[in-house]
DNA sequence: CGACATGTTGAACCTCATCAACCGACGTGG
DNA sequence: CCACGTCGGTTGATGAGGTTCAACATGTCG
């Protein structure tokens, strides 16, 4: 708890980071945040990178600054699911626990701002206000996962790559503090392969690229290139989706 | 916060819960275990009954004492998931917010412990240890929905019926302090139709009827009736589950 | 007893997976 | 500089796994 000029300067980072806000870090007053500020270290890691594998416990927390974070489940023969994604300003790792029944993959160059293990915990233990906030971020992942279950569970392969067009179109349309009107061409890019596709949807990569090309033909998308998506209506793609 | 006699007698009541020392409050001490008790309310219901409906706000929370509970997503033409189901002494409701993306139906007679929303709020508020514990049980839960959505996404239909049966065998060998052989002839009764076990693997009836023939003719499994099932070997059935 | 719900079985069909070829972009090394 | 391999993506042909539709069996309840 040293309280030298360093620390100024770090607990300035806090103050200054993007996402501090909409992170869970956002239920903290100044004071609680300088201890967590004193135990974060930013992180970068390039697309493809493993950051928590399924055998070896996570031994750090961390928030998404900026890029794609994947959760994959695998069967032994090496069948995989997606079961999470994570966009700024999500939090990475489970509390009150170090094992994953799955492991975390950057989808994209990421940012991330991280927290070793046991001391977050102690952070925890010692601010409720940034367990509740934590809980609260819990709840919502937990209504997503029930959200996907419909999902993988009841929805056509069309239905399915609508859906989540659709997600990332509104996804899109919410952060970029749009001028645009936000129902007429919705505009985003794609922060993930037609694979990663496949794996959060549970299909395969050719239905996937099928569907697609099957949305491109009937208008309700157009492409800008593989991975920038135009929407022209987004009432149409909500349509197909199944809402 | 009267003190009248009937209190204690419903003191009594929580203290002799079958559940108590499983459900979330159980991290209660004597005092706090009090206040919860005075807002809860004993309530049984049959079978096919709407506990949670998708449109109203739900005005409860409740600790399942009894029986199994289904929580369902739907599609606007009907089709189905099942995103979770809660045996005693799961606990049913969302804190923090009243909307709820599903609705809730008992799979068999069930017996709630449930408690007025807003009072129940104001406990979890003043009592942390309460809000710890239904913390803990919400990532048990996200844990849970993520094993359901590689199942949901990736398993073939006799991996699912597998999976599926594996879990209620393990559940009633942990369930039943057994004295019987862990590993030798699990038996266990299935609490739900054919059809909710097909909303729950996101089946159809007619399939998870073949494939438990089929399974029954590789005798990985035996039934005594439609609702008793026997495993004689639980490896077997694991390896059919793909793990 | 008939009506209804739950479950099983059969046959036909269809969606999606599989296998394979091909395309364009990119990077590397001869 | 161009040939080459690789990677991400698309498209085509084929077939299997699961759905759909239908009939039938069994058990329960008024």
């Amino acid at each position: 708890m040293h309280t030298n000029p360093g620390t100024d300067v770090e607990f300035l980072r806090c103050n200054q980071c993007a996402i501090r806000h909409h992170a869970v870090c956002g239920a903290l007053n100044q004071e609680e945040l300088k201890s967590l500020n004193q135990i974060s270290r930013q992180q970068k890691l390039k697309a493809g990178q493993v950051i928590i594998s399924e055998e070896e416990d996570a031994d750090f927390f961390a928030n998404v600054v900026s890029g794609v974070v994947k959760l994959i489940k695998t069967l032994p023969d090496g069948r995989q699911q997606i079961v999470g994604l994570l966009f700024a300003p999500d939090f990475l790792g489970r509390a009150f626990g170090k094992q994953q029944a799955f492991y975390a993959e950057a989808a994209t160059d990421v940012e991330l701002c991280s927290f070793p293990h046991d001391q977050f915990e102690r952070v925890l233990k010692t601010h409720p206000g940034l367990e509740h906030r934590l809980f609260e971020y819990t709840l919502n992942e937990l209504d997503s996962a029930r959200e996907w279950m419909l999902l993988l569970g009841r929805k056509t392969a069309e239905e399915k790559v609508a859906s989540f067009l659709l997600m990332l179109a509104k996804r899109s349309a919410l952060m970029g503090c749009n001028h645009q009107d936000p129902d007429v061409n919705l505009r985003f890019v794609l922060p993930l392969t037609r694979s990663d596709m496949a794996d959060y949807l549970g299909l395969t990569i050719e239905t996937v690229s099928r569907q697609i090309t099957k949305l491109k033909a009937r208008q309700i998308i157009s492409l800008e290139d593989n991975r920038t998506f135009l929407v022209p209506d987004k009432l149409a793609l909500e349509d197909v989706a199944g809402q």
